[in-house]
DNA sequence: GGCTGCTATGTTATCGATACCATGCGCGAC
DNA sequence: GTCGCGCATGGTATCGATAACATAGCAGCC
């Protein structure tokens, strides 16, 4: 089938033979133009061209160690919870010639173990993880590794480098007052006990209404929790249960929205018997009919932010802020 | 702040002499487990262990000539479309000890194609690609580069090397016959010209309405036409021009989404006054209210099967089918 | 005028793992 | 008993780019 004629592929020193200089001419046309010669540059540029030249970059990261590579672990591509995060994070590095090696977790930090592991074989010039939360292991890896490393989504006071997010306790008691203020008077919460973001926005759910003097309501999502599938099961389990909430706060807009369709199904009233409250302010939030009231994220800048602190570090800057808080929005819409 | 006593990085000659064994023993123990005597092996195993050695993999790839990475180039990440098929790609992957290097074009053939130069360099092992329309650039660099291409997402008679996917016009004609099936008479198209895959379902409905003898009627929708703002505004732009169509099939499910909602708010039955299909058969198909008639694509299996071919070919098996049709399957559902 | 300093380019050694070939040893066959 | 074969392991060269150092040429300055 194949001809295995093996062409020898194009090195650096071929490109520099048929430009008449040599290969270390080409390396800095390739990665530092500036510090040559115009007429060099461009004899360089057009035997690059004419040879459909390639750099192996993988001998450029054994020589100089630097990949030009920034990895991220994200706990899940499925949904379009962490796509913002990605996108700012490829947005950015992308601008300066930086490449993101991606791998999701699944919500698992075994998994999340394996992918450091996996990925500091790659010589990566920096980390994104998401969340807090991780093993002694990834930690100790991290440290001895000595790259810069930014965790995300999430805030607290000792992160294992930097740390760029929002806080899920203050989001979650926030949108709680938020609804007593509107008057609802028995809040209920729904999310899964697997994830610690959505953990903690539980917490400050828990301890809002606790100040309000309410009652707390909670209902545990199974698994990831991340299915529209998943929020229709909980207001089956709510009426069933007869508990008698007023409003629901969902761990997110996924579940808040088959929580949505579910009552729609049943003919519940969405504000009028049963209010219901997201989390994220993803595009089903804006869309849905009533509009989802909700938590809006900047999941985008979060990605931005955080690959621009890698590579600030990188550049040599020193970085002042290590913890960029940035903050939440509550949206308020029409289902609740 | 940070204390710049370079510890010297672990090399493999560092595990070999703790372990008492030369270099490349270690590599194999590594690489080749069964070359190596059972007391050796644990031996290195434990000094790996206690040194926490990562093997540098730039250097193994310049050497061996071998990354263990497959790059793939998908549209989007940032809603579910491709999200199965890339989950099928990396699930696969990490199972044979492959890594998934990715890339969204944002249906650019501009960013494809840088893609595919950026991605060329790190010696990619294989590469799987989204579609089967390519700039010549990225053809010629394909051919030059003699690596396993998989194409995906489509079908068609002459990919570049191996082609995993289903037919997007037999698809689009099927949806549309079995519309005019239930009942339908003037059924209209609403999708992207952006994207080839959505042309192909195009054509396959107009070829079908026309063999009906029906008339068609199509709405193009702005850009990338993914959003479900944009399939509320095919709804407005339909009853506008009152072409008086009975049913519409869009080109993806969160379009399909976006107009059984604005049907909704506008108090047009759905399908009582105008039925509604889509494509794709995201989890919102199944879940939002009527469910939707939809196109159900084994974006999972397309991943799965794409990243085998890939890997086969690099064990040095024949493959007998370069093309393959995975095929698609009608979900009837209250939509239409 | 000679020295400094800057720009443009070249020479050499090296990054760390692995392919290739070599070697030593034990065991079975004739 | 000797030969040969296979298994386990090691020595050395090498993958292709770039860092570090070297050098040549030229301008500007006291």
């Amino acid at each position: 089938m194949s001809d295995d004629v093996e062409k020898p592929r194009i090195r650096m020193r071929d490109v520099a033979r048929r430009a008449g200089v040599s290969a270390i001419t080409v390396s800095r046309v390739l990665s530092a133009p500036d510090k040559v010669a115009p007429e060099t540059r461009a004899a360089v540029w057009s035997a690059v061209e004419a040879l459909g030249y390639v750099p192996n970059l993988a001998a450029g990261t054994l020589k100089s160690q630097r990949s030009r590579i920034v990895a991220a672990i994200v706990p899940t591509l499925r949904n379009a919870i962490f796509a913002e995060t990605v996108e700012g994070m490829a947005d950015a590095l992308r601008a300066e010639g930086y490449q993101l090696l991606l791998a999701a977790s699944g919500y698992d930090p075994a998994i999340e173990e394996a992918s450091v592991m996996a990925f500091l074989g790659r010589q990566p010039d920096g980390l994104i993880l998401t969340g807090i939360e991780h093993s002694d292991a990834v930690r100790a890896r991290l440290a001895a590794a000595r790259l810069p490393v930014v965790e995300t989504w999430d805030l607290g006071a000792s992160p294992i480098d930097m740390l760029v997010g929002f806080s899920n306790y203050d989001a979650g008691a926030a949108i709680t007052r938020d609804l007593a203020r509107s008057g609802y008077r028995r809040i209920a919460f729904a999310g899964t006990e697997r994830e610690a973001r959505a953990v903690q926005r539980r917490a400050g759910y828990r301890d809002a209404v606790r100040a309000l003097g309410m009652p707390a309501t909670e209902v545990a999502v199974a698994a990831a929790g991340l299915s529209i599938a998943d929020g229709a099961d909980v207001i089956a389990r709510l009426l069933a249960e007869g508990g008698g909430a007023d409003a629901v706060f969902f761990a997110n807009d996924y579940l808040a929205f088959g929580a949505l369709v579910e009552c729609q199904r049943r003919g519940v009233p969405v504000p009028g018997q049963l209010a219901i409250a997201g989390f994220g302010d993803f595009e089903i939030a804006r869309e849905s009919l009533p509009g989802l009231t909700t938590v809006r994220i900047p999941g985008y800048a979060i990605g931005r932010e955080a690959a621009g602190l890698v590579m600030r570090r990188l550049a040599g800057a020193a970085v002042d802020r290590r913890i960029v808080d940035l903050g939440f929005e509550i949206v308020r819409r029409a289902s609740a």
